[in-house]
DNA sequence: CTCCATACTAAGCGGTTGCTTAGGTCTAAG
DNA sequence: CTTAGACCTAAGCAACCGCTTAGTATGGAG
């Protein structure tokens, strides 16, 4: 089983609900700047250039450079969290492979929104943070869910069903920091890899 | 068995070997303040004021912000690479828990160290950069091996070596990311509780 | 046509940045 | 005491930062 483009079909449009076209295009901009350079080294001349306007231009929809990193957060967050609580697999141990095949691959196939999710908390406002926090929480519980889930059907293994929640999550998350679309491996690969080592971590009956 | 704290002996002198006892002080205190705020967040005055000194003396002992940061980079990439192939296990299922153990835990107790090693490669210079991309290719190579050497006997099951191998790297490297000191779990636990994992995951006989 | 709201830019302000310069302070040898 | 040299600081420079202000272009309603 490989992840299919139309997995992917309603992530197209990561940043549909962002209107005007405008604020949209200065949000695209601001994602791949900061996945690039990361959020401190990039400025607000530098994402107004990337999206053909003038710096003044970021100030018209946003109130701050940090409110522009927050929708993304935000955004990706949600995202993250629909896609791995998205499956329609009831089984559990077909659920877990699934969840992680959904939730690996697509740190990697939008690794550039994933890097700004995953490694600018800390640039974050006391109160955006905790926003964003309620999400990382849910995203938590959900893995966390799926091995309980496992192991009261018996049919997984798991010694530590924390430590393998986070050791499940870690993995996939670590996705986005180190691959490279010019890599060995496409996100889909990535994502059948992954299934298949957590299976065997929280010892799936095979 | 525990990581015992005889282990990180030789590591509570990671940077013994920076002279004078000033340049030490200002590499210390450039590695906690690069791990809190991120490399480009962090300035020189603050770099200065943590280590007790002037603005201007950050400059007598390094040519650049730049520099500092290479010389945390490329100590701390020694290091690790150090308690990675440190291991005296011969055994490959030993050997192996034994390098991710030690490899795992060091990036908890040193997460200071670890996430300015992990998370500021991008800013270096090119130059600086290969210099330590270098000793990143040792690290992969050392866990590579590992890993080879136990299909070789036998005594694990792997369909992909080298999938296998980033599964235990990227693990290990994301501890530096999520691991706090007044967290759940001792680096200790956590060196323990990847060990398992990593044989799991490597399909160690039992 | 006028009127007005929306979307944008040119110019620039106050503050901060990495880094430099000129000079002061200490220790130890002569 | 003088001198040399290592080590450090006070002050500040040029460049750049996030953000603001004042004003312009555009297009639809009356």
């Amino acid at each position: 089983m490989t992840t299919t483009s139309g997995e992917f079909a309603l992530l197209d449009e990561t940043w549909s609900s962002v209107t005007p076209p405008a604020a949209r295009r200065m949000l695209i901009a601001a994602a791949a700047a900061f996945s690039v350079r990361g959020y401190h080294a990039t400025t607000t001349r530098d994402i107004a250039a990337q999206a053909g306007m003038s710096p003044a231009a970021v100030y018209i929809h946003y109130r701050s450079k940090e409110e522009l990193l927050f929708h993304i957060s935000r955004i990706g967050h949600a995202t993250s969290l629909s896609v791995l609580t998205g499956v329609s697999e009831v089984d559990p141990v077909a659920r877990l492979a699934a969840a992680v095949r959904a939730f690996a691959s697509w740190h990697a196939e939008y690794h550039t929104t994933a890097r700004v999710v995953q490694y600018e908390l800390s640039a974050l406002t006391p109160e955006h943070l905790a926003e964003v926090v309620e999400l990382r929480r849910r995203i938590e519980a959900a893995v966390r869910d799926m091995v309980s889930d496992g192991v009261r059907a018996g049919a997984f293994d798991v010694p530590d069903v924390r430590g393998a929640t986070l050791a499940v999550l870690s993995l996939c998350i670590d996705v986005a920091r180190w691959y490279q679309p010019a890599g060995r491996r496409t996100p889909a690969e990535i994502g059948d890899l992954y299934a298949d080592l957590v299976l065997r971590m929280v010892g799936a009956t095979t």
